[in-house]
RNA sequence: GGCGGGGUAGCUCAGCUGGUUAGAGCAGCGGAAUCAUAAUCCGCGUGUCGGGGGUUCGAUUCCCUCCCCCGCUACCA
């Protein structure tokens, strides 16, 4: 069904900011995507890492006392602590100043010079050195001393400097036609109107290198010149596929990658730039591009000013990780913005997993525990209702598989609940502590159909909350060699003896106000 | 300004090409049950489907118009 292999990746982190939430978030979204392909049959690889490149961390390394390199060695390793913290089952990490990227970089740089598709010129602007940003005349207000000033308030001034331009004008046609002949390369469908509209508002060339710093990528045959950063970050995806050895195992087998997660702020350099440099320099553009929302703290936009950056590794301590894992992913629509508060955090962490799906393993697996000798026990004969349920855990794999292909978290958590809360009113109807007295071999049966619907359940549902799927699953005595999704029929054995059950998702449980 | 998305029960949202009493989850109210993490199950919603006009036998669903909200409108990433 599924293709055979998936490569997809996260965007590489500015090293320069601290992890926060939205950081967690993009990679988790990959995180349960690349673990669901794994255990649906996919060789997958799944990419993240860190952008190290760029004035500001130059700056920042200095500020620091220590050399660019130093400097970023020490802070990119916040974001492997949080890949780690976060369970993140990542196949590499990339850092863009490792001697393979920039080998890629300058490869890339290469076939475009080759093709002509990049030239020398002169970029020239409104510069405000403050800000270390160009501002565009219109954007310009004129100060009490006749100045310009941007509208950050800083006084800008004209400055010209030598610079490689990329043709990306003569992209704009390419680019539309590109979009219309992959619907899909863009998602959610809002955000693919919004790129197509910028592209049909007309492109400019693109300045492509820097002479203002030097820690970036030197442009082959010019250094001076140091590669954009765009140019330079946009390439770890191509790079750590093998590139540029194009006939490289891995390079043959991963790229073009699958799907690029992003943030909705950085969508159109994906969108836009990306498929155009790939493009023009003859390689395969990546086939989507999926461009998530922002999250707010309880009502609040999130920024460093208020001081209300959301910090995971604070909620994983709060919470716990597969309650925070399951949270970002069911509670709002993934591709919208969300609301993160506390209220609504233990509201899931309660209500779905400790309630739900946690209480309907407790009961199955306690009764058995009681009443069938810690083994699984021997069904009988399935009533229709037995099998109603049944088939409906059994609907879950197509339809978590086709939610998950097109980035739908939340609808795939859904639909495995409606499940849960089948499972749950089937217990409720058939009442197995009354069977215990009057039908026990009934009694069996009926633990036996609720223990195989939360085995399938808890065996799908693994990307999301790894670590709890996992005490579940050992629970039920699934070994560890079948739980990937080959395994979702070979059905619970009767008489297999089963450990002593202990909840897996606990409650939330306010700390009484002192 | 231009382009795009949206305004549906207290909250978050489903409702594809128009057609039975407009739905779900959560919250709230009432009840049942007692296996279980006091968890579970059942019952209960007269919502101007943003306002107005139009097309139609019939519109939340199509057209026009108005109001409001949000996003994009390039070189800090």
């Amino acid at each position: 069904m599924a293709e055979r292999r998936y490569y997809l990746t996260t965007p590489i982190y500015y090293v320069n900011d601290a992890p926060h939430i939205g950081h967690a978030y993009t990679t988790l979204a990959c995180d349960v995507l690349a673990r669901f392909k794994r255990l649906d049959g996919c060789d997958v690889m799944f990419l993240t890492g860190t952008d190290e490149h760029g004035q500001k961390v130059e700056k920042s390394a200095i500020a620091a006392g220590m050399t660019p390199q130093a400097f970023t060695d020490k802070v990119s390793q916040n974001f492997r602590d949080l890949a780690r913290a976060m369970n993140y089952s990542n196949d590499d990490f990339i850092r863009t100043t490792e001697p393979r990227h920039i080998r890629s970089c300058q490869a890339i740089w290469q076939r475009l010079a080759e093709r002509n598709e990049i030239y020398l010129d002169k970029y020239a602007g409104w510069y405000a050195v403050r800000d270390e940003a160009y501002y565009a005349e219109d954007e310009l207000t004129t100060g009490p001393n006749g100045k310009k000033i941007a509208p950050s308030g800083a006084e800008v001034e004209w400055v010209e400097e030598p610079s490689y331009f990329f043709r990306l004008g003569a992209w704009q046609e390419r680019l539309l036609a590109f979009y219309e002949a992959n619907r899909d390369f863009i998602a959610p469908e809002s955000r693919r109107n919004e790129v197509i509209s910028f592209v049909r508002g007309g492109l400019r060339d693109l300045s492509v290198s820097r002479t203002s710093f030097k820690w970036g990528v030197p442009v082959p045959g010019d250094p001076a010149h140091i590669m954009y950063v765009w140019l330079d970050a946009l390439t770890n995806y191509i790079t750590a596929s093998g590139f540029p050895d194009l006939e490289s195992a891995t390079y043959k087998r991963f790229w073009p990658a699958d799907l690029h997660m992003v943030g909705k702020d950085i969508l159109r350099f994906h969108a836009v730039y990306w498929p155009a440099f790939l493009m023009a320099a003859d390689l395969p553009p990546p086939r989507r591009v999926f461009a998530h929302g922002w999250w707010t703290n309880e009502g609040q936009k999130i920024s460093k000013s208020l001081g209300n950056i959301i910090d995971p590794l604070k909620l994983i301590e709060r919470y716990g990780l597969d309650p925070v894992r399951y949270f970002l992913l069911r509670e709002i629509p993934f591709g919208n913005d969300g609301d993160f508060s506390h209220r609504a955090m233990v509201h899931r962490m309660n209500g779905d997993l400790a309630n739900d799906f946690g209480n309907l393993a407790q009961r199955v697996l306690s009764m058995i525990a009681k009443n069938c000798g810690a083994r699984v026990p021997a069904p009988g004969a399935f009533t229709a209702a037995d099998a109603a349920l049944l088939d409906a855990a059994k609907g879950l794999h197509g339809r978590l598989a086709a939610e998950i292909d097109r980035q739908a978290f939340h609808i795939a958590l859904e639909a495995a609940w409606q499940v849960v809360g089948a499972a749950n009113r089937y217990v409720d109807e058939q009442a197995p502590w009354a069977l215990r007295k009057t039908d026990p071999a009934r009694m069996g049966t009926v633990l036996y159909v609720v223990a195989e619907v939360v085995r399938r359940i808890a065996m799908l549902i693994q990307p999301f909350m790894p670590e709890s799927c996992g005490k579940l699953l050992d629970q039920l005595a699934v070994a560890p060699d079948k739980r990937s999704f080959t395994s979702l029929e070979l059905a619970l054995s009767g008489g297999t003896a089963l450990p002593v059950p202990s909840g897996v998702f606990p409650r939330f449980v306010e700390a009484p106000a002192a």
